[in-house]
DNA sequence: AGCTTGCATCGAAGTCGATCGATACAGTTA
DNA sequence: TAACTGTATCGATCGACTTCGATGCAAGCT
């Protein structure tokens, strides 16, 4: 079905877990994957339904339950779980009439083990001028 | 100096240590402060620049190493370095003629803990069923 | 079948963002 | 002071993004 581009982030490159973004320079394949992730949270509403998704309980949520909590269309909320679901963020499932959404972990760990700098950063100089 | 708008990120909220993203449905505020990090991070250009930055041996690099390395005018690789800054992720010291950028790993730090869920999360259910 | 509800897709409109050349500014050197 | 190098800012262009109303599709109900 459909033409939809997907976030793969090529399962932690060739031969090494996790580069990690803050230790090698990054080629720039691997910064394009990256950024279309980080672009998918780079909205308040996407963030805000992200977070909804992932604290809920069961683990699921109805869109149903989503749309109301904005002072949006419904379309536009359509629209930005559909963004988080290309970026590798959430998944779905129909269930009768409704539409439910989860988190996929996979990606956020990955995301979180990115930003991480490993166990003991030289951390330079805690210089203080900063412009 | 300026009108620039850094991002601040309110150290922590009132009372506890990084709600999370992950376990409670985050507050519009919140939303916002963090989405323009996120936004930040939304680009393979300020990806890779972070990247060179922060994987650099003595903790800074020079403008001028930076700017060789992509295809872009100076000028928009000045304007990427203003957006990182103002995200909180990097700093700038002028010495002499250059300008050097440092990480400030509290961002990169903060940003992993949000992305972080607390040990052990339940994992609803492994289902396989992805739309 | 026909109606109703829940959600997705489709254009369109307005705003935002990436990029550039030109130019201004800071600091060094002659 | 003048000239030169390294960065930042300005203004413009053009494509991308957010949002909407209208519409289409899926599933349950009468």
């Amino acid at each position: 079905m459909s033409n939809q581009e997907f976030v793969m982030l090529g399962q932690d490159g060739p031969g090494g877990c996790c580069p990690g973004l803050l230790t090698a320079p990054l080629a720039e394949d691997q910064a394009v994957e990256l950024a279309k992730v980080f672009k998918a949270l780079g909205d308040p509403v996407r963030l805000r339904l992200l977070s909804m998704i992932a604290s809920r309980a069961g683990g699921e949520v109805c869109v149903c339950d989503l749309t109301p909590a904005f002072d949006l269309s419904q379309p536009t909320i359509s629209h930005h779980l559909k963004l988080l679901k290309q970026a590798g963020l959430i998944a779905s499932e129909r269930r009768g009439t409704w539409v439910y959404y989860r988190l996929l972990p996979e990606m956020t760990d990955r995301l979180a083990g990115i930003l991480t700098r490993p166990a003991g950063e030289p951390l330079p100089e805690p210089a203080e001028s900063a412009s």
